[in-house]
Formats: structure tokens, sequence, C-alpha cells
DNA sequence: CTGAAAGCGCTTACAG
DNA sequence: CTGAAAGCGCTTACAG
């Protein structure tokens, strides 16, 4: 088997010209359908393949994505990266991806290694405390509503309130919620939709864990039994992560969750269906927050180049904010556990299995 | 700011022809020292950024692999997706990821896709139970040493082999060990290992968990309890995945991790050192395993094409099979917790925080 | 409706 | 050591 047949085969083959071959191929030019027909089917026969080379060096187009996350080791990443992927790949785009492990300035370089690369433009879940800087090259940011320059996020705030109003509605009146970092405006948007809730209808402390182990090490408990000793009788963490961390720690210290205290979390992570009790917790809406961030950066593209303000995309105005999904499973109850047996809440909205995840 | 400078535009620049610039700036050709210096000073300060469309065009390399896995979602990904980056990175090649979202015959579409998009090979990480064909494009295969076709993988046996031994020093001599798909080559490979180390030494027995599933419904309590009346005193699960379940359930059923069971996991996956108790696990080394597999994977491109049987890479002979690194947590201890106070085991050779990896 | 021609930016023999 | 020329595969005005 020869090399891949190209246009130049297929125009050969048919006595025409390379010209129509690439117009009939890409619908443009006029081409008798005939023709248009006679030239797909050699096409096809030929087992053509279009060089993406060849054409991105004549469009000046690679039709590929950059997708950098600051740290690609977040259990989030997955749920990023299955959803970009999709609708890049929906779209005719690949998805090339970055990493800058955390590092801040990492990810300035990274995002100019996919640049370099012939990106055409970079979607950016910037890290914690970061913006992005102009970088000449079409971009969306997914970070929070409430960022200055974010393209497209779950209305986090909206979030965190639902899942404030969840446990009002479960009768708590006393809720710690556990955050990690204070200058990250996802999780500032959480914990502002949490304590919206609470206000005037019961009480809600802070825990950042970061600040914890920055003098008690990191891996320390979080004495959160004491808290419930206190009056405690929920936990709303910001992550799924600190919600496990939650749950275990409880469990270890014989609190009984949601006979004694309600946890829950943000994000839906991989164990949240996987743990007994399974976690209630706060779904974003990847699918649609992916399929507007590319729908963005591809018409930022197609107007050549970097985004003006003038000329935000009419269909995406006003929908840069997307609704999270709460997901009710058993680690929330009523109350003191004062509930009639039964009457606890084990609603799976979300398949609460490990089994279909587990590829290798 | 016009466009981006060209070989061209340095070639005028300086007066010389575009083919010299060009073999300055690639080291090939032989060009006078001076001339090569100031022509990569004039490319510097023209911000001369080499068009890979054109280079790929030309050479027929794009410079881009692709990475294909199973599933993007697993909890695994992170893992991989980073090595995978940083190895190919240092070695001048992009990252283009594929999915297939668990779907067998969707993961030979993924690779195909990634294929037309140019990739020069593509790394894959197969879903359990399948193989890959041969794709007219150089591969590299991540998935178990005893696959047919393996590139490079961690010794899963031996690990396997390692964590019945450490289960064994701690007194442990009835051990369940929880699978979860028994068509995964992996996953055998670390059952194997386990069952190798009490092979005469105690009693292993063996829960799959994928057919209670099927025949109990998905999310069914896994009945661990029981087993621990019955006289188990370790949980030796072949994910951290399943050991996270595991420690939940028993938890919740109100027996104590370390002080009345063990439960050991693999993977390190991001949970392992969050948790309370943290969990004991075995990690593969990843930063090795895409070392070679991407150095299998350009000596491949280079040679230009499928490896055939006899190319080997003599450099990779006999290190397809990566030693994995046994984490000692506190999930593991001395068994029926008759142990001295201060006695259990709880040496934390890997960081135990959730600090480092919440990025948003 | 169809085709000849130029050009995208680079590399690579081949001359000089 | 340096350069003129052809070519990688495609697209895009522009003629016909």
């Amino acid at each position: 088997m020869a090399s891949r047949a190209n246009l130049s085969d297929i125009a050969k083959a048919l006595g025409v010209s390379v010209a129509t071959v690439s117009n009939a191929m890409s619908g443009k030019g006029r081409v008798s359908k005939e023709l248009g027909r006679a030239i797909r089917e050699k096409a096809k026969e030929l087992g053509y393949v279009p060089s993406l080379a060849g054409r991105a060096l004549s469009t000046g187009r690679s039709h590929v994505l950059g997708l950098v996350l600051a740290d690609i080791g977040h259990p989030l990443f997955p749920q990023f990266a299955q959803a970009i992927e999709h609708a890049a790949s929906e779209a005719g785009y690949g998805v090339l991806i970055g990493d800058s492990r955390g590092d801040i300035e990492a990810q300035s370089r990274a995002i100019n290694r996919l640049i370099e690369r012939g990106a055409d433009g970079i979607v950016v879940v910037p890290r914690h405390g970061t913006c992005i800087a102009d970088i000449g090259r079409p971009v969306a940011v997914i970070d929070s509503p409430s960022t200055p320059g974010n393209t497209v996020a779950a209305d986090h705030r909206n979030g965190g309130l639902e899942m404030g109003r969840h446990l009002l509605e479960l009768g708590h009146r006393s809720v710690a919620i556990i955050g990690l970092h204070s200058d990250s405006n996802v999780q500032n948007d959480r914990i502002a939709g949490i304590r919206e809730a609470f206000a005037g209808k019961g009480e809600a402390r802070l825990i950042w864990i970061g600040e914890m182990e920055r003098s008690h090490g990191s891996g320390c408990p979080l004495g959160l039994v004491g808290l419930v000793e206190e009056g405690v009788t929920a936990f709303a963490a910001v992550s799924d992560l600190h919600a496990l961390r939650a749950i275990t720690e409880l469990q270890q210290g014989g609190v009984s969750i949601p006979d004694d205290v309600s946890v829950t979390g943000f994000d839906d992570l991989i164990w949240a269906g996987v743990i007994a009790p399974s976690l209630t917790t706060m779904r974003m809406d990847m699918e649609r927050i992916a399929e507007i961030a590319i729908a963005d950066l591809i018409s930022q593209i197609d107007q050549g180049g970097a985004r003006d303000a003038s000329s935000d995309l009419p269909a995406l105005k006003g929908q840069s904010s997307i609704p999270m999904e709460l997901i009710i499973r058993q680690s929330s109850g009523p109350v003191l556990g004062r509930a009639a047996p039964g009457d606890r809440t084990s609603v799976h909205r979300w398949p609460a299995s490990s089994s279909a995840t587990d590829p290798v």
C-alpha cells in the first residue's frame, strides 16, 4: 500500500483539477452534482484522508484547541477533559493538553507552548488566585461568573445557595462550611451562596483547611468531631475531596452519617456515588459549559483573532452562568436522625456504582 | 504588530537565503558560526516561532502524539495524562487526547480520529478485555506485562505480591481480595500476586464487585462486615476506588480500621492520602512508564512507520515491567490491633494532604 | 461549472 | 559554506 491518497491522486484518477476536487470535498466552490458525487466516490474508494497539515498551512488554522488546567492531576480534570474533548471533537477540533503542575507561572508557559504548537485557541481553567493575561489568541476562561474575563462557568453561588437551602430543609440550623483556599473565586462563590441561604435562619461557620494545615501540618485532623459536640449538625464542603475527608474523619470518630450529622460536597467527583454513605453533592453541567466555551472559542477564531469587547457572541449573552444540579444521596439526611425509618432521603439521582468506571 | 515572522522574513532582513536560515535554525546543514549566530539573533529579535504546520507538511511529521484511554473520566487518567504530557513535552511532542467514553468500539474510532488528525503515534491504555489491532502507525500500549503486545507497564503481579507480603507481615492470615472485572489483565495480575503471597501461608478469597452488582444491583453493599465476622482481617482491593468503598462500608458498619481490619488499595489515587485513616496503596511509577512509552513511540516514528518484531529497542529490552512502590499509610496495621500503642504503622511516605491539589 | 496558478512556511537534496 | 529550486497537500481568488 502506497502512502495516503491526496487530492492530486483523486484529480488524476478522474482527469480533473485538484481545485475542483478540493471544491467538491469542501462543498464550497460550485461543482456540478455529478462531478461532485464522482469525486467523493473516488475519494472514498482511494481511502482519501485530508491532510490537516496541508490545510493548516494554507488556511492558517490548525483546527486544534489547547486545554490548560493549572493542574491536570486534579480529580476534576477528567470531567473537564471529557466534556471539552467531546465538544471540540463535535466541532471538528482536536484537543491538545497543557499542564502547569499547579505552578502559577508555569501556567503561562503551558499556554504559550500550546500556542507555539499552533493551537487556534485555548480553553483555560485558571488556578485559583490567578487571571489570564491577553495572549493574542482566542481564549475561553472557565472559572467563576464573578471572575473578570470569565467566559462561562457554573453558577457556583447559586449552587451554594441551593445546597444551603437543602440543608435548611432538612432541619439543619448549624453548618460548618469547609473550604481550602480563600483566594479561590469558585470556592468563595460557593461559600457565599451557602451563607446567604443560612443568613437569618441559622448559623454558618467557616473552616479553611489550607490555614489549618499551615499551622498544624498537612494531613492534620480537622477537629470535626469537636464541632459536632459544639452543636454543628451539617458539614458543607466546597469540594467532594474535602467532603470525603470530613466523612472519613467523622466516621472514624464514631459519628454516624447521616444519623448524627449530614455531609455534603461539590462537583460529583468519581467517588461520590461509591462511598458509604454515598455523598450528596452539586454537579456542574460540564457538557453545557464545554459546549459554550468551545462555541465561543470557535466564534472568536472565525472572526480572526482576539475578541474585542464589542464582539460578544449574542448567542452567549447571559448564558455564561450555568445552573448546577443538586444530587441528593445518602450523606445528607434529616437533622438528628429523628425521622421515621425509611424516611431518610436516599434518592439516587445519579448512578451510584463504581462498575462503569474502571476501564483497566 | 504584523503576523508572525517566518524564515523568509529573517532571510530578507539578513540578505541570505531561507535555506540557510533553515539550516542555521535546525543546526543541520553546515553554516558558518558567525552567520549562524547572526541568524539566531535576528530570529529572536523578530520573535520568530517556527510554523509547525509548515514543518509538518514538508517533513510528514506532526510532532503530535495521541493519548487514548478507554475512559478519560477514570480517576487514573490524571496520572497518565500528566506523566505522558510531561514526557512528550520534553521530547518536543504535543499530546492530543482521545476518549471513547468506555465504549469498546469507540476505542478504535478514537484512535482513528487521532490518526486522521495527524498524530505521529498513539499511546493507548486499552480498556480491560480489549487489545489493540495494528493501526498502521506507531503505537505504545500500556496495559500489563502479561498482555500480548504490551509496550510498557507496571509490574502489577509483583505489586500484588508485595502487597500480599505486607499484609502477611502484619500478621494477617485471611484476606479478601476485591476486584471488579475478571477480564482485566491488570486486575488479574494484581490478584495473582496477592494470592501467590498468601499461598500456603493464609487464606485468600476473592470478591468480584462486577458480578455482585450484576445480581444485586449497582451500588449494592458488598457485605464486608459479614466477612469480618467470618474471620477476614484484611481487605486488599485492586484499586483505591474499591478500597474507598470498602473503608466507608466498614466504617459505617462500625468496623474500625486499622484496629479491627486492614484495608489496602492500588494506584495511589488522589484521595488515598486524604481520607481517615489514610490508605495504604501501591503506586505505579508513571513518570518512568510514560518516559519509556514515549521513547518507544518516538523511536518507532524515527524508524518510519510501524515497528516490526525485529526492531525492538535495545534500550527498552527487559524494562517493560516497571516496579511499583508500596506506600504504607494508616489503613493497614498489625492484625487485631494487638500491637502496643504507638506501634501502629503510620509512616507517611507520601504527602497526605489535599491542600496541594485543589487548583480551582 | 471548471481549471491554472500562486501561495501557506518549511525542508531537503543538489549545485555552486 | 551558501543558495536556487522543488515539493509537502491544501485553499483561494481569479479567469475562462
